[in-house]
DNA sequence: TTCTATATTTGTCAAGTGTCCTATATTGGT
DNA sequence: ACCAATATAGGACACTTGACAAATATAGAA
């Protein structure tokens, strides 16, 4: 429970990997670039993220922006890496936690999803990013590799809680729980018309998920 | 089973209301219009219905689109209202099969969905609404009230299966059955990482409901 | 200070966008 | 065949978009 809280203030927004050379001021505007664009996203929706609107919600020219990002591409692909990045940074913090039983630390990583799921920033990226997924192969491929270490530490404590099962079994099982959490984004999401039911979701949502893990039988899946 | 193969033919993917005047070919045009939209969404994503690419992919001229739909805003409200409305008559025609046990039928009612979530249409489709619904409220309104008719013959069943829950017990479970398969739109819907894998999702999906119906307590919920 | 790598500005380009307007053609009932 | 309602075509407008180029300014190590 002080773990979740303490992610929330510890993790940023952004992760942006170390450039090669440049100046202290350049790093600074290239993030302050990229922060820009991400609010833009979150405020405005993808439509919103032009050059133009980005260089001015920066207070960087237009001309000095396609020094740091010579194609809107490049953009946008810096972006969903520094976000994205973020939430892998997140998930893998969980996998260094062994105090409790199974069973509890599976229930916290949901109780995490889910509350993550009620902010503002996650959900109206990430519908932008299923959006964008169907037509570009880039995307797709990085909020899979998201989704796939964001599995991994449920993966280790489904096998855990019910050691019958194999290991594409847990997988099976991991995946069904995630596809069901990131479901409640449209319903339930920051200022969705759900958004007040979500405790109640996350009760329906662990007690579901707990009694498929321990009454699953190997003969269920393949 | 016969009748999900039924309603998949049947169905159409535009439901066009009827209009007041007009010529038969204005009617067929109006039609080809709409139709070349929502290909152009399915194939290319949002970003590529713009005024002049639909006018070219219908075989009509840029002026005689703005003919049928003065503004693009009137367009895009048409499509969504037009796709939308297949998907209630959908929804709407299960409500009406009375022949086998409350279980069976809400076997069914998954079955359905899901196996339409693994459609072309419904996997690009639907992640574009969500997008769209975080920054128009005419999109979220809309949807939502598919969402709703789609539970309604849910809380019908769920109540059934288990006469001790409450209606508000019910809603908020169809609210969780709705959005845990929704979310699998990104992981094994169509041309997905995981499409393979939506059959043991299915068994996964309807297993993990059933018991959680049946085993429910009213005072797991308020 | 000097000087090179880095950063910033200003302007321009062709292409695409939504919307509007006017003239012309077609439909289908009388 | 007539003719009003409907449909189609073509062009224009003001605006945004991504990309590029050349000139200038700044940083920070030598």
């Amino acid at each position: 429970m002080k773990n979740r809280f303490k992610n929330k203030f510890i993790v940023p927004d952004l992760v942006l990997q170390e450039r090669e050379g440049g100046y202290d001021k350049g790093r600074d505007v290239y993030e302050q670039i990229l922060r820009a664009a991400l609010d833009l996203l979150i405020d405005q929706g993808y439509r919103a993220v032009s050059m133009r609107r980005v260089a001015a919600a920066s207070g960087v020219k237009l001309g000095n922006l396609t020094y740091y990002f010579p194609t809107k591409e490049d953009l946008v692909r810096e972006l969903l890496n520094a976000v994205i990045s973020s939430y892998e940074i997140e998930f893998d913090a969980i996998v260094h936690e062994e105090d409790t039983t199974a069973i509890h630390r599976l229930e916290e990583i949901c109780v995490l999803i889910l509350e993550d799921i009620g902010t503002k920033k996650t959900t109206r990226f990430f519908p932008e990013l299923w959006a964008l997924s169907n037509h570009d192969d880039f995307v797709l491929e990085r909020i899979q590799e998201l989704y796939a270490r964001a599995r991994h530490p449920m993966v280790r404590l489904i096998s855990e809680i019910n050691p019958a099962l194999s290991a594409d079994q847990c997988e099976t099982i991991a995946l069904f729980m995630s596809a069901s959490m990131e479901g409640m984004t449209i319903f339930a999401g920051f200022e969705k018309p759900f958004a007040d039911k979500m405790p109640w979701l996350e009760r329906l949502t662990i007690k579901s998920f707990i009694d498929l893990i321990v009454s699953m039988t190997p003969e269920d899946l393949p």
